[in-house]
RNA sequence: GGGGACGUAGCGUAGCUGGUUUAACGCAUCAGAUUGUCGAUCUGAGGAUCGCGGGUUCAAAUCCCGUCGUCCCCG
């Protein structure tokens, strides 16, 4: 459920709070994805002290392994990784275009084989709702099909309409496995409709009319910095999100960048998700208010100041970038840590200053300031 | 003392029956990419007067002689 607290004088940003079974978040916010149960390196107590309020995981992945009846034993999702918060589970349909190595789409669903023993799958807009009400999902994502770019209009045409049909019965099936009381019963879980149609401005319009004409309890927008340019990214989330309900939570998902985000919010986005904080994390980049760091780089060997002076993270508290370097240098598992844990920080506490410069009415100036520190 | 093998970029190697241009490759170094996961991958850059000296030849990392160095075998 979403509550609009505030709107944005100049631009469309919004201040805004979802509740949850597992409690509320207050919006813009940015999800770390844990995509097979674990912000990859952290603890999910680390993850909550970096001051994440909600996470992102991910069903295609868990319905792989460990499957469904190791999860539903162990209790549901958030018992079985120790997150008391809210959870978003993706439905999947990204990694089945993305990672599959055979799929066929069918009406019914899609047909795919396993990316890591090659078993066969098959994946319907009910069982991918069936499946996310087993794991304790917080927020659920209807199934759909995610563009490449680029696409013919054709294809984002004949797409656009099987993710439409998806969306409808993934909304059936939810109403009647809540009703029916079935499995992880949570009368205030939700399930997400996503948008697409590919880069045609007026075919995400018509999906938008599609998928809100259904009904749902936020809206996503998908297929999105999928490799397009980004100013194409901006012009369809400009055109796109006016037609999203004012009174429902909207999620761009898969982005991204801290430029992204500044733009997104300012469409008017609530939350986000991306892999940008850990994978990067992971690659030896770090995101600091002075822009990005790069601490592989040579100029960092004897640099004994933290990754970024403004972070309270216990990374910039306690290591220097000298020894972060070091441990990337030398591959030690323990530097890929330490820049996780700083990243998801610096993405929860920007979304938190993002929060507070539309509280107090001044988010252009906060971006500006921002982006001019960050990007100058 | 006798015989043999080998010296090519920081490291490890290819090329060595003479002639694809500017001596190739891996690792390392330096830099960049990374958007519903990637301890992955990709892209680019720098770096060798081919141990040294001489000879043969139109042409030598490549053939010959000498020399220095390393390693192995025999005494």
């Amino acid at each position: 459920m979403y509550t609009l607290i505030k709107k944005d004088d100049k631009t469309r940003a919004r201040l805004g709070s979802f509740s949850t079974p597992h409690g509320m978040i207050d919006t813009p916010n940015f999800m770390p994805v844990g995509t097979i149960g674990a912000v990859k390196t952290l603890s999910a107590d680390e993850v909550r002290k970096a001051g994440t309020q909600i996470m992102l995981s991910n069903a295609y992945h868990l319905l792989l392994r460990p499957g469904p009846d190791t999860i539903k034993s162990a209790g549901g999702l958030h018992k079985w990784i120790n997150w008391p918060g809210p959870i978003l589970t993706d439905s999947g349909g990204f990694q089945i275009f993305s990672l599959s190595r055979l799929r066929r789409i069918k009406d019914d669903g899609v047909e795919f084989r396993s990316h890591i023993d090659g078993a066969s799958f098959f994946l319907t807009p009910e069982s991918a709702v069936g499946f996310q009400l087993l794991l304790g999902s917080d927020i659920m994502m209807a199934l759909d099909e995610c563009l490449p770019y680029p696409c013919t209009r054709d294809y984002a045409i004949r797409s656009m309409d099987l993710t439409a049909g998806w969306a409808a019965r993934g909304k059936n099936s939810f109403i009647k496995e809540i009703s029916a009381g079935n499995i992880f019963p949570t009368p205030d879980s939700s399930l997400f409709g996503i948008i697409q149609g590919g880069t045609y401005l007026d075919l995400r319009r018509q999906s938008a009319g599609q998928i809100t004409g259904i009904g749902f309890d936020g809206y996503a927008l998908g297929g999105l910095s999928v490799g397009e340019p980004r100013e194409l990214m901006y012009e369809i989330l400009d055109n796109t999100v006016p037609l999203m309900p004012d009174d429902k939570i909207r999620y761009l998902m898969g982005v991204g960048t801290v430029e992204d985000i500044f733009e997104s919010v300012q469409a008017g986005i609530d939350i986000f998700d991306c892999v940008v904080p850990t994978r990067n994390a992971r690659n030896g980049l770090a995101f600091t208010c002075f822009g990005k760091v790069r601490i592989r780089n040579a100029r960092y060997k004897n640099d004994y100041s933290p990754i970024d002076p403004s972070c309270g993270c216990d990374c910039c508290r306690y290591y220097t970038r000298s020894y972060i370097h070091h441990l990337f240098n030398i591959n030690e598992i323990f530097g890929l840590k330490l820049l996780s844990l700083h990243n998801v920080t610096f993405y929860a506490t920007l979304m938190k200053n993002i929060r507070e410069s539309i509280s107090n009415g001044n988010f252009c100036e906060f971006k500006k300031e921002f982006l001019g520190i960050y990007a100058g």
